[in-house]
DNA sequence: CGTGTCGTTGAGCGCTTTCAACCCTGGTGG
DNA sequence: CCACCAGGGTTGAAAGCGCTCAACGACACG
């Protein structure tokens, strides 16, 4: 993890640049710029430890972090894969409670970082950030939820029905394509599965043309096939017992 | 569901004893009572179903809800039980998205219902209200995390331990009581168990005088011995074998 | 005292995990 | 150009664990 030594103007540029600030004031991108840093993080090098407290608002510039709460066993039970302009850690921030996941990349990342103190001084100064904030935790929140959902199904095919679905572009949408953007492996372990599971399931799933598996491109090829593994419980998979 | 058809007076005054309302505004609530209604809703009533749009913020005062993703198999995965005077959906409101949870009381309930469009109105006019409920979805965000975490624990063992050490009142207390606030079905959709292993985990505890349960009243005795459990992926509750 | 709800206990099955080996692909260097 | 290597992914066989179904027990309520 180590700092860039950018000059504030540069920072500042940067911060610009990203989605994420877009339409913030430009007086409070300038407040915030000076106690803003930027640093880079390296594949598997952990960000923040689970119980530390978040001492800043951290942003993706660039590459992948990947949130997660270790278990006993040894795995990992991803909660969140955050990519380029998503912030994170928001809800311990303004709670000032320790956070409850570990946070490693991905892969070699850059990240800014604003500082705890004084975005906290902002967000009581300034309402619309105040609603930004809002805005922001509650789409997590509803993220999460959709996640638990996922993870809540009884059998392994229905996560991953579930999970493909998730990306369905419309309601009606009968046929597209899925980009996985992360490992299979971290995939896996956010849908509470293992590797092995995941890959076999995405191989029957193949099997039965529902779905066109090319490394990480997915193509769904009868969604509604696949709506219908999560509504039933039976495995269509298996023999057709009577079906 | 029916609608108590109480004078403003005595709406403004219910929502003035609620510690929910504490340090609101007066001129807030003044302006928000008249929008607000309280109605019954009986044992096992539907209030919101999957899908639907939160019309309006629920507090509830007195009773219990129980917010639940509904699974296939006809079961039920406990997101969160609601009970006197906590709001919920309020993500929902915020964003104007579909409800992502089935809502239903646990028991014959009072609830108070403030008006989604004026209360969006008072959100953006008062920057009070909206730090406040930054605040609120933070904290639950936090808490379906910490909700996540138990739920990821491998075996089940582990995830009964886990909920009891949830309810530890300090980090190096031994010793401590526990008053289950709902029904032992619902607590185990919430750990993501049949309410049969959640019993023969509790009965396995018992057996090793970890805890002492009587009816909805659990006394855990041993909570270092129960942090182990979670920590070590064996579970001392079968036959030592070589231990 | 009967009734219904909730909780407990028992037995068997099916699924996911675990452990293992193997494969495939991209990158590197001779 | 090919051999080699490492990381990620796939596939196979075996075993453990939680679910399901079913019956029983406990308790509150009318």
């Amino acid at each position: 993890m180590n700092f860039l030594p950018l000059p504030q103007a540069q920072i500042l540029e940067n911060m610009a640049r990203l989605a994420y600030f877009r339409d913030w004031h430009p007086a409070q991108l300038a407040r915030l710029a000076p106690h803003a840093r930027q640093f880079v993080i390296e594949k598997q090098q952990p960000l923040i430890r689970k119980g530390a407290h978040a001492d800043a608002l951290y942003v993706v510039v660039s590459g992948q972090l990947r949130l997660f709460i270790p278990l006993t066993s040894g795995g990992e039970r991803v909660v969140a894969l955050i990519g380029q302009g998503e912030s994170f850690a928001e809800s311990c921030l303004v709670l000032n409670e320790p956070c409850p996941f570990e946070v490693v990349a991905c892969k070699d990342s850059h990240v800014l970082s604003i500082d705890a103190l004084i975005f906290r001084q902002e967000l009581q100064q300034s309402p619309s950030l105040t609603e930004r904030m809002l805005r922001i935790v509650s789409t997590r929140l509803l993220t999460t939820l959709r996640d638990v959902e996922t993870c809540a199904q009884r059998s392994s095919m229905q996560r991953v029905a579930c999970f493909l679905l998730q990306h369905r572009p419309a309601p009606d949408a009968e046929v597209f394509e899925i980009k996985l953007s992360a490992r299979k492996l971290d995939i896996a372990a956010k849908l509470g599965l293992t590797q092995e599971t995941f890959s076999r399931m995405l191989g029957m799933l193949g099997k039965q043309g529902l779905i066109r598996v090319r490394g990480s491109l997915i193509q769904v090829r009868d969604a509604g096939q696949l709506a219908r593994i999560n509504a039933n419980a039976a495995d269509p998979g298996q023999t057709p017992l009577g079906q």
